[in-house]
RNA sequence: GGGGGAAUGUCCCGAGCGGCAAAGGGGGCGGACUGUAAAUCCGCUGGCUACGCCUUCGCAGGUUCGAGUCCUGCUUCCCCCA
């Protein structure tokens, strides 16, 4: 979309090469603000869920960049558009969380962005905001005047995220319809504030971006900036962040270190190259080395993507103690003690846990029902060894020299029982 | 306000003469082949103390030996008329 235009300023040029940017308003205002270390940007994060998961990863990334680069990045909680509902990209409304979930979710959501950004007083510090402050506090009637009479029903009924509702003749309720107007509130609210310029997000919300950049000329406020990212799926279509046994969560007490490691190192081929480029800090020539190596090599290429990827998130170490597990599990065939770990009590043990419960008690099956399906197909064992006795009880011979009993569903879900 | 239509396996779409645990897809999971990839092929895709038992077709009743299927009322959604 914007390959044709070049920047100068250090952010867009990175963003640029690495595959970040889907839509910008300006590009070369942005480009003249960011050379002047002028760029103050913030992306708005809904609190529907207690954890952000990857399909977030690539708008904190951007926040990064723009720190480094000499910006300032402004997380924004939406404590209170939350509390309201974004109809974008949803082909119904979802039910409204209550106050005390919002407010647990944003404890849950704020957590990741020290990982990633640096607080503080300074110039190019983050530090964080949430739309309930203001939106909290608005009175209905002097709201309307003063802001909603800026915004056209005829220019809202066209917005893709209304059209869509309209088009399938689902519901958009009138909460839901308001939901731009409050967004777009946010970034000239966010200007008056903070002196904020550039709203990012992703492509999804070019639209909510948009009218807060019109809202915030009509209102009189300086030139303000919309860039967006594009809405990443695999090479082979699936929605990024969803697998189907839950979504990948940033929020290490969500989703196990050693599982987020493995979601990176099971790329597809085709897809690591531009992995490598959003999701981690290498250079642009090792990276282009690395998307380059043909066959079974590329795989090296996904260990190191998934290394650097874990290790933004939950630390060096974090990332070298799965990939350790992932070492010994795959490419040695030993018993990594370091795989998820579920206990029992010696008693319990002691006392015949059946082939089914210890699969069900372990969570790689949702029942019992499941368990004896995958053990027709062949799909569970028990350290190596398919199971194939549905009857069978786990005995104290099936303890390893290390005290444990490793269950695995396929080839890469594994699981120790260890009794205590 | 009047008339017509729809709701199905709690992932989605979607068939269903009164005998149905309910066709067929998609998705997902597992197996084979591989490189922890993709593509392809095969199997599985309500629960359980399991050759049997229990719970499912918007909700609540009714008819029947037997109801997703017929009748009544209700809820929600869509379409046409006013």
């Amino acid at each position: 979309m914007s390959n044709d235009f070049r920047p100068k300023s250090d952010f867009l040029v990175t963003l640029q090469e690495r595959g970040y940017i889907h839509q910008c308003s300006d590009l070369a205002g942005v480009d003249e603000k960011a050379k002047a270390g002028e760029l103050v940007a913030y992306i708005g994060f809904d609190c529907t869920a207690p954890s952000l998961h990857i399909g977030s990863l690539v708008q904190i990334m951007m926040m990064r960049w723009l720190q480094k680069t000499g910006g300032k990045p402004v997380p924004l909680m939406g404590g209170g558009t939350t509390q309201v509902g974004d109809p974008s990209g949803k082909d119904e409304s979802r039910k409204l969380l209550s106050l005390d979930q919002i407010g647990a979710n944003k404890e849950g959501i704020k957590q990741v962005f020290a990982k990633f950004l640096t607080f503080g007083e300074g110039k190019t510090d983050a530090f964080m905001t949430d739309n309930a402050e203001w939106l909290g506090a608005l009175k209905y009637i002097d709201f309307l005047r003063e802001v909603g009479r800026h915004f056209s029903v005829n220019r809202m009924m066209a917005m893709d995220s209304v059209k869509m509702r309209l088009e399938r003749d689902q519901e958009l309720s009138f909460i839901e319809f308001n939901y731009m107007c409050l967004q777009a509130y946010d970034f000239v609210e966010l200007n008056r504030r903070h002196g904020i310029n550039l709203q990012m997000g992703g492509s999804d919300q070019w639209g909510n971006i948009i009218t807060g950049m019109d809202l915030g000329r009509r209102m009189g406020r300086p030139q303000l900036y919309a860039l967006t990212s594009p809405l990443l799926t695999t090479a082979s279509g699936a929605k990024m962040g969803k697998t189907a046994s839950g979504a990948i969560w940033l929020n290490a007490d969500m989703l196990p270190v050693y599982d987020y490691w493995q979601y990176w190192r099971n790329t597809e081929d085709a897809d690591v190259g531009r992995f490598l480029r959003l999701f981690t800090e290498l250079p642009m020539d090792e990276i282009r080395r690395l998307e380059n190596l043909g066959g079974a090599e590329i795989n090296e290429a996904k260990k190191i993507l998934a290394n650097e990827a874990t290790a933004m998130l939950h630390g060096r170490e974090g990332a070298e103690a799965a990939a350790d597990t992932a070492r010994k599990t795959f490419e040695e065939g030993v018993l990594a003690s370091s795989l998820p770990t579920i206990e029992v009590t010696q008693a319990e043990y002691a006392a015949g846990i059946g082939m089914l419960t210890a699969f069900v008690k372990a969570g790689l099956v949702p029942s019992t029902g499941e368990a004896r399906r995958q053990i027709k197909g062949g799909g569970l064992r028990v350290n190596d060894v398919a199971v194939s006795d549905e009857r069978a009880l786990l005995a104290a011979s099936d303890l390893t020299a290390e005290g444990v009993v490793k269950l695995s569903l396929g080839k890469k879900k594994h699981i120790l029982l260890k009794p205590v």
